[in-house]
DNA sequence: TTGCATTATTGCGTGCAACGCAAAAAATCA
DNA sequence: TGATTTTTTGCGTTGCACGCAATAATGCAA
């Protein structure tokens, strides 16, 4: 580790040539289109062979969403309080899983894709799906040191957690989808906003339909 | 339409070649593994050409589970009032439309690929996720019927049937999955109810989190 | 019952995804 | 520099998904 980074050279290597296969997966989807986007033109664009690309990403479409696999893990390994409402902090834990890998250039080109083809966010959302024991654990967590849920078994904060957690990312899903057939926003205001405020009127619906229904 | 179902010949046989696809693949990856299942092997069991096989089922995975796009648009249809409540309501819809193909020994066959897959539930709620539209029109209904909710506009109705229904689905996904974790219950009581009372007891956490969170 | 129209089945061929394996290239370290 | 470790790559394999056109089965009408 002779760098200013506190990464090594491979390391570097590694998170760039991940970052540029992503680009040219994307840009290639938007481009020519999702399915003429083989991963074959992804690896020639990209300048590696069919095979490394493998070596990267796990399928064509983790490629075209740049989701790396190591950087979602290291962005989970963070250790996060939870200070406000529960519900925002998860909102925010979670998008920033979906951004995870460094940024740059990348989370246009994720927005663009993402708008052109709507399926790939129930993708990506599946892919957070599965990280679910690890996040429902760090809700549990919060849960723990929440003054509210003090009466409450370890086991019910996991039960809860988990409710909590399945609710907010059904939740994020119709935020992000109706922010994703929304038309362009004239690339006016901070696009990241609306978003989460969208998300966070969602909760509060159904805050009321929780009461109302039962 | 000479026949007593009020069914073809071609629209029973249609059927039934469906359902004995659906039943080579999923034993087939039951005693063989959901891999050595293959395309080829199904169709051979099933006694078709692999190319039939493409008639019936646009993917291996729907094949083993039975999702018969017919049958779900059909219950689908079936008009349902919402006498009690909302979200059971939902609930056995949503199972309704796991189940939809007739059944016969479809469900025990689809319940044990589920236990031996997991993976298989959250494709099926994917599946599931894609009637997003149709769904939520249909709770938007129900809502649109309820006193409790006679002061709200018909889009306000249909962006809380929106989150109605994620959530639902949300919860319906956990309570299956711990349902397909759970060791066998013996054959004893009637194996669905159980999921049902899981489910409602998951909604009433949903409810009290809700309160102590806002 | 027979002939016609419709629909279903099948074989063939294509393209692409995904990955195992071992050789070659590159990077790290001593 | 030379040895070690890791990465890249080429090659080959398997399986999924589907278009197309020929063939077979079915339903319908005369």
């Amino acid at each position: 580790m002779n760098n200013s980074s506190g990464l090594g050279l491979r390391e570097r290597k590694r998170a760039r040539t991940s970052e540029v296969i992503h680009v040219a997966a994307a840009e290639l989807a938007l481009e020519r289109g999702l399915d003429a986007a083989t991963i074959e033109a992804i690896s020639d664009r990209a300048g590696v062979s069919t095979r490394t690309f493998f070596n990267y990403f796990p399928t064509k479409e983790d490629a075209v969403l740049g989701i790396d696999e190591v950087a979602v893990s290291a962005e989970l390994d963070k250790v996060r309080g939870c200070d406000g409402d529960l519900f925002l902090a998860l909102f925010d834990l979670i998008t920033a899983l979906f951004e995870a890998t460094g940024g740059g250039i990348k989370s246009d080109l994720k927005r663009d894709v993402i708008r052109k083809y709507p399926h790939l966010m129930t993708r990506q959302m599946v892919r957070v799906a599965e990280l679910e024991d690890r996040l429902s654990a760090i809700v549990a967590g919060w849960l723990a040191k929440d003054a509210r849920f003090a009466e409450q078994t370890e086991a019910e904060h996991l039960e809860a957690a988990r409710i909590i957690l399945g609710v907010s990312l059904a939740t994020v899903r119709i935020t992000m989808k109706k922010w994703a057939s929304d038309p362009d926003p004239a690339t006016g205001p901070p696009a990241s906003a609306a978003p989460r405020e969208t998300y966070e009127r969602a909760i509060a619906t159904l805050g009321t339909v929780m009461e109302k229904l039962r």
